[in-house]
DNA sequence: AATGAATGAGAATTCATTCAT
DNA sequence: GATGAATGAATTCTCATTCAT
């Protein structure tokens, strides 16, 4: 495994120029990113397309690592922040309309920046703090307990952990397929099958309920 | 995106010395992979792990790229190579028996060599040539769907494409999220879940069928 | 041919400090050319010749060609101004006059840095920017053409584009074998002898004029 | 200056078979040369398109140089061949005559293989053994030399020595230019001007004779 | 606080040459 | 004699990081 580097902010921006330098560099990180891939994504380049000198860039992130963590949890901040209000919004629904939310939900939340999702997740290597993409799915797995607890009655399994895990786990990498590697099919017709694959997983069958 | 290099072979041997030669980097590049991650796998030190000079290495592999591309073809072949066969090997049984085969067959394909496994998941970028972790799923998806044509009055939907494509996914996802990144469930547990997710997913309900 | 490597400068120094780096680099660049000859000369040979590292080297080179091409340039330069300023100067004078001065610029050009001439003519590839060496002559040959066109009268020849470049061809390779390869004859026989090889070319007989 | 490596034919071939080989190998070495220039000309690559084991081509080469002087040397061999034996061809002739055929024979000298010629001048280092090819000049430089000598009265010059000197590297260097550098004259209108350049430098003029 | 020049270890890659088979 | 596998020093170039200004 890799050295670790030091990961944690160097210090919090005290004023709002300091501010606004910060906010600049981490958006240059996600072009950069984007653009040129990890492995050119160099501090220098990302420094230049922030329009700030390496310097002030590392006043504020000790290392490469930091900054390109700060980006990725910013990324999942976004995403899990998207995903757990709205799954808070259907609290009372039923399973099948909660669980049409979710899947479109999550369908959303790859679209919103998918070219910088697909390069974390396939360039940025999963190596100390950098590995918090599945962060995401273990607060929404959080929510959706919170959700199923009450409708046990309703659940075909009795391993619930087990199977907010699967499901979410499902929903997650089925949309990012769907979304960010295989962008060929309706976002309609996925939508209706993945809720599909999870509804049928879940509810237990009429007779015995 | 990053610049492409070549991937293809650079000579074939030709005297059996030099089979083992390649043989050993390979190996070699396994190993490194493994014990230093992606980053820290320099060619130098492949060729070191080999018992080789750096030279012998560039003489069968154009550059790292071509290296490490040939380890995960290699590492896809074998993946592959099990599950295809084995699913042939269940053409006959019905749905719910293959599928619990597919299961367990893809639990076990993704515990021969999980470290292995998760560097390359993780850690290779996905560029290029590297860019064939999905192969496994294709290939694999080629089986299911052979297998399910003739089974069509015993389906759920009329989407084929579509539906097996979700179904090799999550399966593949899930099972790859359960041995490598969870380790906490039972293998036992597990496959059943999974195998649930699947067959309740694909197949019909009584009445209609 | 060979590849290209690309040759423009990668930035200009801000700084006075780094314009001093950039000279120290150059003139680093013709000593180990001179000392060691091209192949010998590598980047971080030149860079510790500099009393720099290499990487300051690549921060305003972006390649080996590049270095050599800026010192080249820088050669060609100042052979250049030399001649041009002093063919504007004899502007006036009768053929002969002009043509004397003209052989007498060339070889004190020649020997203004023997050894550093030598090298880039004799080792020195002739490849992409490299290849400006004939640069001189072009520009010389522009101001011969401007100075002979006035007195046509004179001349011998009517294709006063062909003239000139044989003229100035001879004068350079002449001067050149003199001075650099064959180092035994006296400069003022020399001069004598190219001038009158030069004047007896371009100016018509007696009666004819 | 850089090392000398080890320059004389390691031996010579004994049988025809050799021979053959010797002549493959060094038939290759023009054709990479022209094609892949000087710095990409690796001996293996040479060997390869000489359909011979790099092992072979050491038997009779000791050193990358030593191949490449071989080259340098009969491209010379031929060169001055061709010269010398028609330089002789017209020992009887007027000077007038004579040197319209040496310009005519240099310009055709310089045609036959002028992509070859090109890069040994422009490529090939002039370093030890390779640095050899003023030779041309100097034994052309012999035999006009014998040429003129009886002729003295019809000379414009006493230091006959500086005259043929010049003579020849004009001659030489601008069919050169024309040539290989700056192909846009006619060949005729070329070796015209170039006899006249040389004519009027040498003879002297019709009182004084 | 900001700048950007400087650093130098380290990476990928090439190539002349050797030598066991 | 021939082969081609193996060698490893040397080269070009990059990039995270530091620090004088």
């Amino acid at each position: 495994m890799a050295l670790r580097a030091r990961t944690d902010p160097r210090k919090s921006p005290q004023q709002s120029r300091s501010e606004a330098t910060v906010e600049a560099i981490v958006q240059a990180t996600a072009r950069v990113l984007v653009k040129e891939g990890y492995d050119r994504a160099s501090t220098n380049r990302i420094a230049a397309a922030a329009g700030v000198s390496v310097g002030s860039l590392y006043q504020y992130f000790p290392s490469k690592e930091a900054l390109v963590a700060a980006l990725v949890d910013r990324h999942i901040e976004e995403m899990t922040a998207m995903l757990e209000a709205s799954i808070d919004a259907v609290h009372g629904a039923p399973i099948p309309v909660a669980a049409r939310a979710l899947v479109e939900l999550m369908i959303r939340a790859h679209a919103v920046n998918p070219k910088l999702h697909k390069v974390i997740a396939e360039q940025v290597p999963r190596t100390g703090r950098l590995n918090r993409l599945h962060e995401v799915e273990r607060r929404v797995a959080d929510r959706i307990r919170a959700y199923l607890e009450p409708r046990r009655s309703e659940l075909r399994t009795t391993n619930l952990e087990l199977s907010v895990f699967l499901l979410v786990s499902a929903v997650e990498s089925l949309t990012h397929a769907a979304v960010v590697e295989h962008p060929g099919f309706s976002v309609e017709a996925l939508a209706d099958e993945i809720t599909a694959l999870v509804v049928r997983y879940v509810m237990c069958d009429p007779p015995s309920c």
